[in-house]
DNA sequence: AATCTCAGCTTACAACTGTACGCTAATTTA
DNA sequence: TAAATTAGCGTACAGTTGTAAGCTGAGATT
Protein backbone atom coordinates (compact mmCIF):
# COMPACT_ATOMS: atom_id res chain seq x y z
CA UNK A 1 0.00 0.00 0.00
CA UNK A 2 1.21 3.38 -1.15
CA UNK A 3 2.03 5.61 1.65
CA UNK A 4 -0.96 8.23 0.62
CA UNK A 5 -3.48 5.53 0.69
CA UNK A 6 -2.26 4.45 4.11
CA UNK A 7 -2.98 7.85 5.52
CA UNK A 8 -6.45 8.44 4.11
CA UNK A 9 -7.12 4.69 5.58
CA UNK A 10 -5.90 5.73 9.05
CA UNK A 11 -7.68 9.32 8.45
CA UNK A 12 -11.06 7.21 7.55
CA UNK A 13 -10.62 5.34 10.87
CA UNK A 14 -10.13 8.35 12.93
CA UNK A 15 -13.33 9.48 11.65
CA UNK A 16 -15.27 5.59 12.36
CA UNK A 17 -13.57 5.51 15.28
CA UNK A 18 -15.25 9.16 16.26
CA UNK A 19 -18.44 8.40 15.26
CA UNK A 20 -18.25 5.11 16.58
CA UNK A 21 -17.75 6.95 20.39
CA UNK A 22 -20.76 9.54 19.74
CA UNK A 23 -23.36 7.28 21.39
CA UNK A 24 -25.86 8.11 23.10
CA UNK A 25 -24.30 9.72 25.70
CA UNK A 26 -21.40 11.19 24.25
CA UNK A 27 -21.16 14.42 22.35
CA UNK A 28 -17.84 15.88 20.38
CA UNK A 29 -16.77 17.81 23.31
CA UNK A 30 -17.26 14.74 25.50
CA UNK A 31 -14.91 12.91 23.53
CA UNK A 32 -11.01 12.82 24.01
CA UNK A 33 -8.29 13.01 21.35
CA UNK A 34 -7.16 9.81 23.51
CA UNK A 35 -10.05 8.08 22.98
CA UNK A 36 -10.24 8.53 19.44
CA UNK A 37 -6.90 7.43 18.99
CA UNK A 38 -7.62 3.88 20.68
CA UNK A 39 -10.67 3.68 18.73
CA UNK A 40 -8.67 4.15 15.54
CA UNK A 41 -5.65 2.31 16.38
CA UNK A 42 -2.85 4.68 16.71
CA UNK A 43 -0.92 6.70 19.56
CA UNK A 44 -2.61 9.52 20.93
CA UNK A 45 0.03 12.05 19.79
CA UNK A 46 -0.21 10.15 15.87
CA UNK A 47 -3.43 11.97 15.98
CA UNK A 48 -1.81 15.18 15.21
CA UNK A 49 -0.87 13.95 11.77
CA UNK A 50 -4.10 13.99 10.12
CA UNK A 51 -5.96 16.89 12.07
CA UNK A 52 -4.59 20.16 13.98
CA UNK A 53 -7.22 19.38 16.98
CA UNK A 54 -10.00 17.49 17.96
CA UNK A 55 -12.04 20.76 17.07
CA UNK A 56 -10.95 20.20 13.32
CA UNK A 57 -12.00 16.76 13.41
CA UNK A 58 -15.24 18.02 14.74
CA UNK A 59 -15.89 19.98 11.87
CA UNK A 60 -14.88 17.16 9.53
CA UNK A 61 -17.62 14.95 11.14
CA UNK A 62 -20.36 18.02 11.20
CA UNK A 63 -19.43 18.60 6.82
CA UNK A 64 -20.01 14.15 6.40
CA UNK A 65 -23.54 14.70 8.04
CA UNK A 66 -24.20 17.51 5.72
CA UNK A 67 -23.33 14.96 3.14
CA UNK A 68 -25.27 12.47 4.37
CA UNK A 69 -28.83 15.19 4.83
CA UNK A 70 -27.89 16.23 1.18
CA UNK A 71 -28.26 12.79 0.26
CA UNK A 72 -31.22 12.16 1.92
CA UNK A 73 -32.95 14.78 0.36
CA UNK A 74 -31.85 13.47 -2.80
CA UNK A 75 -33.73 9.90 -1.78
CA UNK A 76 -36.82 11.70 -0.78
CA UNK A 77 -37.62 13.45 -4.20
CA UNK A 78 -36.51 9.80 -6.12
CA UNK A 79 -39.31 8.10 -4.19
CA UNK A 80 -41.94 11.29 -4.73
CA UNK A 81 -41.14 11.11 -8.32
CA UNK A 82 -41.73 7.84 -8.22
CA UNK A 83 -45.43 8.06 -6.99
CA UNK A 84 -45.99 9.11 -3.34
CA UNK A 85 -47.38 11.91 -1.37
CA UNK A 86 -45.25 14.67 -0.50
CA UNK A 87 -45.37 15.01 2.90
CA UNK A 88 -45.81 11.39 4.03
CA UNK A 89 -42.86 9.98 1.67
CA UNK A 90 -40.38 12.88 2.83
CA UNK A 91 -41.32 12.27 6.68
CA UNK A 92 -41.03 8.41 6.27
CA UNK A 93 -38.01 8.65 4.15
CA UNK A 94 -36.34 10.70 6.96
CA UNK A 95 -37.58 8.71 10.23
CA UNK A 96 -35.49 5.51 7.82
CA UNK A 97 -32.34 7.94 7.90
CA UNK A 98 -32.32 8.39 11.54
CA UNK A 99 -32.72 4.76 12.08
CA UNK A 100 -29.94 3.80 10.01
CA UNK A 101 -27.72 6.86 10.47
CA UNK A 102 -28.08 7.14 14.23
CA UNK A 103 -24.92 8.61 15.47
CA UNK A 104 -24.88 11.43 12.38
CA UNK A 105 -28.51 12.61 13.09
CA UNK A 106 -27.64 12.50 16.83
CA UNK A 107 -24.51 14.58 16.17
CA UNK A 108 -25.99 17.26 13.95
CA UNK A 109 -28.79 17.63 16.82
CA UNK A 110 -26.15 17.96 19.33
CA UNK A 111 -24.18 20.05 18.08
CA UNK A 112 -27.16 22.19 16.52
CA UNK A 113 -27.21 23.91 20.53
CA UNK A 114 -23.97 22.64 21.78
CA UNK A 115 -20.98 24.33 23.67
CA UNK A 116 -19.06 25.07 20.30
CA UNK A 117 -20.08 28.43 18.63
CA UNK A 118 -17.99 27.03 15.97
CA UNK A 119 -19.87 23.34 15.51
CA UNK A 120 -23.16 25.38 16.29
CA UNK A 121 -22.70 27.50 13.06
CA UNK A 122 -21.39 24.69 11.08
CA UNK A 123 -24.30 22.61 11.78
CA UNK A 124 -26.48 25.88 11.18
CA UNK A 125 -25.66 25.97 7.57
CA UNK A 126 -26.11 22.50 6.60
CA UNK A 127 -29.79 22.86 8.01
CA UNK A 128 -30.33 26.23 6.39
CA UNK A 129 -29.23 24.75 3.27
CA UNK A 130 -31.87 21.83 3.82
CA UNK A 131 -34.39 24.56 4.20
CA UNK A 132 -32.99 26.29 1.19
CA UNK A 133 -33.62 23.35 -1.05
CA UNK A 134 -37.08 22.58 0.49
CA UNK A 135 -37.88 26.16 -0.27
CA UNK A 136 -36.95 25.67 -3.92
CA UNK A 137 -39.05 22.46 -3.79
CA UNK A 138 -42.01 23.90 -2.55
CA UNK A 139 -41.68 27.02 -4.92
CA UNK A 140 -41.88 24.88 -7.91
CA UNK A 141 -44.76 22.58 -6.53
CA UNK A 142 -47.18 25.06 -5.30
CA UNK A 143 -46.28 27.84 -7.02
CA UNK A 144 -45.69 30.45 -4.17
CA UNK A 145 -43.76 33.37 -3.74
CA UNK A 146 -40.28 32.48 -2.33
CA UNK A 147 -41.10 34.38 1.31
CA UNK A 148 -43.80 32.21 2.10
CA UNK A 149 -42.03 29.42 0.88
CA UNK A 150 -39.26 30.04 2.71
CA UNK A 151 -41.28 30.56 5.88
CA UNK A 152 -43.08 27.28 5.31
CA UNK A 153 -39.84 25.41 4.55
CA UNK A 154 -37.85 26.72 7.22
CA UNK A 155 -40.81 25.64 10.27
CA UNK A 156 -41.42 22.30 8.47
CA UNK A 157 -37.74 21.68 8.82
CA UNK A 158 -37.89 22.48 12.73
CA UNK A 159 -40.71 20.45 13.12
CA UNK A 160 -39.15 17.49 11.39
CA UNK A 161 -36.14 17.60 13.52
CA UNK A 162 -37.63 17.89 16.53
CA UNK A 163 -39.69 15.05 15.77
CA UNK A 164 -36.67 12.98 15.41
CA UNK A 165 -34.90 13.72 17.84
CA UNK A 166 -38.31 12.80 19.89
CA UNK A 167 -37.82 9.38 17.86
CA UNK A 168 -33.99 9.19 18.54
CA UNK A 169 -35.48 7.50 21.75
CA UNK A 170 -38.37 5.99 20.72
CA UNK A 171 -39.21 2.40 20.08
CA UNK A 172 -40.84 1.35 16.96
CA UNK A 173 -44.26 2.12 17.53
CA UNK A 174 -43.88 5.19 19.53
CA UNK A 175 -41.71 6.36 16.32
CA UNK A 176 -44.86 5.68 13.74
CA UNK A 177 -46.62 7.79 16.23
CA UNK A 178 -44.39 10.48 16.13
CA UNK A 179 -44.33 10.49 12.56
CA UNK A 180 -48.19 10.69 12.01
CA UNK A 181 -48.06 13.51 14.36
CA UNK A 182 -45.65 15.23 12.61
CA UNK A 183 -47.37 14.76 8.92
CA UNK A 184 -50.36 16.56 10.34
CA UNK A 185 -48.14 19.18 11.46
CA UNK A 186 -46.72 19.80 8.08
CA UNK A 187 -50.17 19.53 6.67
CA UNK A 188 -51.32 22.23 9.09
CA UNK A 189 -48.57 24.36 7.37
CA UNK A 190 -49.15 24.04 4.29
CA UNK A 191 -53.09 24.75 4.52
CA UNK A 192 -51.94 27.55 6.94
CA UNK A 193 -49.42 28.99 3.89
CA UNK A 194 -51.93 28.14 1.20
CA UNK A 195 -54.70 30.05 3.11
CA UNK A 196 -52.45 32.85 3.30
CA UNK A 197 -51.29 33.01 -0.12
CA UNK A 198 -54.87 33.18 -1.29
CA UNK A 199 -55.82 36.18 1.29
CA UNK A 200 -53.04 38.07 -0.37
CA UNK A 201 -55.13 37.67 -3.82
CA UNK A 202 -57.59 38.95 -2.75
CA UNK B 1 -28.45 33.53 61.29
CA UNK B 2 -29.53 29.78 61.87
CA UNK B 3 -27.98 26.76 60.92
CA UNK B 4 -30.59 26.10 58.50
CA UNK B 5 -30.77 29.45 56.98
CA UNK B 6 -26.61 29.05 56.40
CA UNK B 7 -27.33 25.96 54.98
CA UNK B 8 -30.26 26.84 52.36
CA UNK B 9 -28.02 29.82 51.55
CA UNK B 10 -24.90 28.16 50.56
CA UNK B 11 -27.40 26.03 48.89
CA UNK B 12 -28.87 28.47 46.91
CA UNK B 13 -24.90 29.56 46.33
CA UNK B 14 -24.23 26.70 44.43
CA UNK B 15 -27.30 26.76 42.30
CA UNK B 16 -26.29 30.57 41.60
CA UNK B 17 -22.73 29.21 40.63
CA UNK B 18 -23.78 26.25 38.63
CA UNK B 19 -26.22 28.83 36.49
CA UNK B 20 -23.86 31.49 36.64
CA UNK B 21 -20.89 28.79 34.77
CA UNK B 22 -23.24 27.68 32.16
CA UNK B 23 -23.14 30.37 29.65
CA UNK B 24 -22.92 29.58 26.06
CA UNK B 25 -19.98 27.41 25.99
CA UNK B 26 -20.70 24.82 29.00
CA UNK B 27 -23.02 22.36 29.41
CA UNK B 28 -23.84 20.53 32.83
CA UNK B 29 -21.50 17.55 32.17
CA UNK B 30 -18.97 20.33 30.82
CA UNK B 31 -19.01 21.99 34.70
CA UNK B 32 -16.99 20.09 37.33
CA UNK B 33 -17.90 19.89 41.22
CA UNK B 34 -14.62 21.14 41.47
CA UNK B 35 -15.56 25.07 39.36
CA UNK B 36 -19.10 24.78 41.00
CA UNK B 37 -17.59 25.14 44.62
CA UNK B 38 -15.25 27.13 43.53
CA UNK B 39 -18.45 29.65 42.33
CA UNK B 40 -20.14 29.10 45.62
CA UNK B 41 -16.95 30.06 47.57
CA UNK B 42 -17.22 26.44 49.31
CA UNK B 43 -14.14 24.01 49.40
CA UNK B 44 -14.90 20.80 46.99
CA UNK B 45 -15.89 18.32 49.30
CA UNK B 46 -17.54 20.91 51.28
CA UNK B 47 -20.33 20.18 48.03
CA UNK B 48 -21.55 16.74 49.05
CA UNK B 49 -23.11 18.31 52.15
CA UNK B 50 -25.77 19.90 49.95
CA UNK B 51 -25.88 17.07 47.05
CA UNK B 52 -24.94 13.51 47.03
CA UNK B 53 -23.45 14.36 43.04
CA UNK B 54 -23.34 16.48 39.97
CA UNK B 55 -26.50 14.78 38.71
CA UNK B 56 -28.30 15.82 41.63
CA UNK B 57 -27.58 19.26 41.47
CA UNK B 58 -28.65 19.16 37.19
CA UNK B 59 -31.93 17.77 37.74
CA UNK B 60 -32.24 20.67 40.34
CA UNK B 61 -31.35 23.62 37.93
CA UNK B 62 -33.94 21.47 34.90
CA UNK B 63 -36.47 21.95 37.93
CA UNK B 64 -35.73 25.32 38.91
CA UNK B 65 -35.77 26.23 34.92
CA UNK B 66 -39.20 24.30 34.64
CA UNK B 67 -40.26 26.52 37.03
CA UNK B 68 -39.38 29.72 35.40
CA UNK B 69 -41.18 28.58 32.02
CA UNK B 70 -44.47 28.07 34.07
CA UNK B 71 -44.20 31.53 35.43
CA UNK B 72 -43.43 32.79 31.66
CA UNK B 73 -46.58 31.07 30.51
CA UNK B 74 -48.44 32.65 33.29
CA UNK B 75 -47.34 36.17 32.38
CA UNK B 76 -47.95 35.22 28.75
CA UNK B 77 -51.61 34.69 29.61
CA UNK B 78 -51.91 37.86 31.68
CA UNK B 79 -50.95 39.72 29.25
CA UNK B 80 -53.19 38.24 26.73
CA UNK B 81 -55.73 39.21 28.77
CA UNK B 82 -55.57 42.62 29.45
CA UNK B 83 -56.09 42.72 25.34
CA UNK B 84 -53.32 41.53 23.39
CA UNK B 85 -52.77 39.48 20.33
CA UNK B 86 -52.58 35.99 20.96
CA UNK B 87 -49.67 34.82 19.35
CA UNK B 88 -48.09 38.03 19.09
CA UNK B 89 -48.24 38.49 23.04
CA UNK B 90 -46.79 34.99 23.91
CA UNK B 91 -43.96 35.59 21.15
CA UNK B 92 -42.82 38.41 22.59
CA UNK B 93 -43.12 36.86 26.29
CA UNK B 94 -40.57 34.11 25.32
CA UNK B 95 -38.74 36.24 23.78
CA UNK B 96 -38.25 38.87 26.29
CA UNK B 97 -37.99 35.26 28.55
CA UNK B 98 -35.03 34.37 26.76
CA UNK B 99 -33.30 37.72 26.83
CA UNK B 100 -33.69 37.83 30.91
CA UNK B 101 -33.11 34.73 31.11
CA UNK B 102 -30.70 33.53 28.80
CA UNK B 103 -28.71 30.73 30.74
CA UNK B 104 -31.78 28.98 32.14
CA UNK B 105 -33.20 28.69 28.67
CA UNK B 106 -29.99 27.01 27.53
CA UNK B 107 -29.61 24.62 30.14
CA UNK B 108 -33.54 23.37 28.87
CA UNK B 109 -32.57 23.68 25.26
CA UNK B 110 -28.81 21.99 25.46
CA UNK B 111 -29.65 18.98 27.97
CA UNK B 112 -33.20 18.40 26.12
CA UNK B 113 -30.63 16.95 23.47
CA UNK B 114 -27.73 16.47 26.20
CA UNK B 115 -25.77 13.35 26.73
CA UNK B 116 -27.64 12.76 29.59
CA UNK B 117 -30.56 9.97 29.59
CA UNK B 118 -32.00 11.55 32.96
CA UNK B 119 -31.87 15.56 32.03
CA UNK B 120 -33.23 14.49 28.89
CA UNK B 121 -35.97 13.07 30.21
CA UNK B 122 -36.16 15.80 32.92
CA UNK B 123 -36.48 18.51 30.17
CA UNK B 124 -38.71 16.53 28.08
CA UNK B 125 -41.18 16.22 31.17
CA UNK B 126 -41.09 20.45 31.47
CA UNK B 127 -41.86 20.92 27.62
CA UNK B 128 -44.54 18.34 28.05
CA UNK B 129 -46.38 20.62 31.00
CA UNK B 130 -45.61 23.39 28.49
CA UNK B 131 -47.82 21.96 25.78
CA UNK B 132 -50.20 20.39 28.03
CA UNK B 133 -50.90 24.22 29.22
CA UNK B 134 -51.05 25.40 25.48
CA UNK B 135 -53.28 22.30 24.60
CA UNK B 136 -55.96 23.52 27.45
CA UNK B 137 -55.72 27.42 26.47
CA UNK B 138 -56.51 26.60 22.49
CA UNK B 139 -59.59 23.87 23.20
CA UNK B 140 -60.31 26.77 25.45
CA UNK B 141 -60.41 29.46 23.02
CA UNK B 142 -61.25 27.95 19.55
CA UNK B 143 -63.41 25.46 21.11
CA UNK B 144 -61.22 22.06 19.61
CA UNK B 145 -61.26 18.68 20.10
CA UNK B 146 -58.36 17.37 22.15
CA UNK B 147 -56.68 15.96 19.39
CA UNK B 148 -55.96 19.02 17.16
CA UNK B 149 -55.12 21.12 19.61
CA UNK B 150 -52.54 18.95 20.89
CA UNK B 151 -51.09 18.87 17.95
CA UNK B 152 -51.03 22.25 17.39
CA UNK B 153 -50.12 22.96 20.67
CA UNK B 154 -47.01 20.61 20.05
CA UNK B 155 -46.29 22.37 16.42
CA UNK B 156 -46.13 25.52 18.27
CA UNK B 157 -44.12 25.14 21.37
CA UNK B 158 -41.26 23.44 19.08
CA UNK B 159 -41.21 25.96 16.76
CA UNK B 160 -40.91 28.48 19.30
CA UNK B 161 -38.24 26.73 21.10
CA UNK B 162 -36.51 26.25 17.86
CA UNK B 163 -36.66 29.93 17.31
CA UNK B 164 -35.59 30.52 20.76
CA UNK B 165 -32.55 28.87 19.83
CA UNK B 166 -31.71 30.76 16.81
CA UNK B 167 -32.22 34.01 18.72
CA UNK B 168 -30.22 33.05 21.50
CA UNK B 169 -27.01 34.03 19.35
CA UNK B 170 -28.82 36.69 17.26
CA UNK B 171 -28.64 40.57 17.43
CA UNK B 172 -31.51 42.85 18.46
CA UNK B 173 -32.24 43.07 14.62
CA UNK B 174 -31.87 39.47 13.67
CA UNK B 175 -34.22 39.01 16.74
CA UNK B 176 -37.26 40.94 15.25
CA UNK B 177 -36.68 38.61 12.34
CA UNK B 178 -36.98 35.65 14.20
CA UNK B 179 -39.74 36.63 16.07
CA UNK B 180 -41.88 37.57 13.18
CA UNK B 181 -40.95 34.37 11.26
CA UNK B 182 -42.16 32.25 14.19
CA UNK B 183 -45.47 34.73 14.18
CA UNK B 184 -46.21 33.70 10.52
CA UNK B 185 -45.55 30.05 11.44
CA UNK B 186 -47.71 30.02 13.98
CA UNK B 187 -50.56 31.58 12.38
CA UNK B 188 -50.05 29.22 9.41
CA UNK B 189 -50.50 26.25 12.09
CA UNK B 190 -53.55 28.14 13.87
CA UNK B 191 -55.33 28.31 10.32
CA UNK B 192 -54.31 24.87 8.74
CA UNK B 193 -55.58 23.37 12.21
CA UNK B 194 -58.81 25.67 11.86
CA UNK B 195 -59.23 24.20 7.47
CA UNK B 196 -58.61 20.77 9.24
CA UNK B 197 -61.81 20.85 11.98
CA UNK B 198 -64.02 22.11 9.20
CA UNK B 199 -63.10 19.59 6.96
CA UNK B 200 -63.95 17.14 9.48
CA UNK B 201 -67.60 18.82 10.00
CA UNK B 202 -68.22 18.87 6.65
C1' DA C 1 22.36 3.39 -3.98
C1' DA C 2 22.08 7.38 -1.11
C1' DT C 3 19.19 10.65 0.75
C1' DC C 4 14.96 12.63 2.24
C1' DT C 5 10.29 12.60 4.09
C1' DC C 6 7.03 11.63 7.34
C1' DA C 7 3.33 8.42 9.76
C1' DG C 8 3.52 6.56 13.89
C1' DC C 9 5.77 5.49 18.27
C1' DT C 10 7.46 6.01 23.33
C1' DT C 11 8.29 8.72 27.13
C1' DA C 12 7.33 12.54 30.03
C1' DC C 13 4.91 16.27 32.41
C1' DA C 14 1.82 19.54 34.33
C1' DA C 15 -2.99 20.33 34.94
C1' DC C 16 -7.27 18.90 36.23
C1' DT C 17 -10.72 15.69 37.87
C1' DG C 18 -13.85 13.06 41.74
C1' DT C 19 -13.77 11.68 46.22
C1' DA C 20 -12.03 9.16 50.63
C1' DC C 21 -10.55 10.39 55.26
C1' DG C 22 -10.31 12.80 59.29
C1' DC C 23 -10.38 17.35 61.70
C1' DT C 24 -12.46 21.79 63.48
C1' DA C 25 -15.57 24.92 65.25
C1' DA C 26 -19.97 26.38 65.97
C1' DT C 27 -24.85 25.53 66.50
C1' DT C 28 -28.42 22.53 68.41
C1' DT C 29 -30.16 19.41 71.70
C1' DA C 30 -30.54 17.21 76.15
C1' DT D 1 -23.51 23.16 81.18
C1' DA D 2 -22.30 18.87 78.75
C1' DA D 3 -22.94 16.16 74.73
C1' DA D 4 -24.17 15.57 70.01
C1' DT D 5 -24.57 17.08 65.41
C1' DT D 6 -22.92 18.87 61.22
C1' DA D 7 -21.30 22.51 57.58
C1' DG D 8 -17.15 23.26 55.90
C1' DC D 9 -12.04 22.54 55.49
C1' DG D 10 -7.27 20.51 54.23
C1' DT D 11 -4.72 16.80 52.64
C1' DA D 12 -4.05 13.06 49.70
C1' DC D 13 -4.41 9.85 45.77
C1' DA D 14 -5.25 7.59 41.54
C1' DG D 15 -6.98 8.48 37.08
C1' DT D 16 -7.47 11.17 32.96
C1' DT D 17 -6.33 14.78 29.90
C1' DG D 18 -3.51 17.52 25.91
C1' DT D 19 0.75 17.85 24.00
C1' DA D 20 5.99 18.69 23.79
C1' DA D 21 10.36 16.26 22.43
C1' DG D 22 12.79 13.20 20.02
C1' DC D 23 13.30 8.54 17.72
C1' DT D 24 12.41 4.82 14.17
C1' DG D 25 11.62 2.57 9.99
C1' DA D 26 9.66 2.33 5.70
C1' DG D 27 8.13 4.55 1.40
C1' DA D 28 9.48 8.35 -1.99
C1' DT D 29 12.83 10.94 -4.55
C1' DT D 30 16.99 11.84 -6.67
Amino acid sequence: MSRQEQKLKTRQNIINGAFSLLDENRSLSAISLREVSRAAGIAPTSFYRHFKDMDELGLTLVDEAGLALRQLMRQARRRIASGGSVIGTSVDTFMEFIAANTNVFRLLLREHTGTSAAYRMAVFREIQHFIEELTDYIIEQQQVEYNIANIQADAMVRLVFSAGAEALEADAKLRTEIADRVKSQLRFIQLGAAATLLAKVE
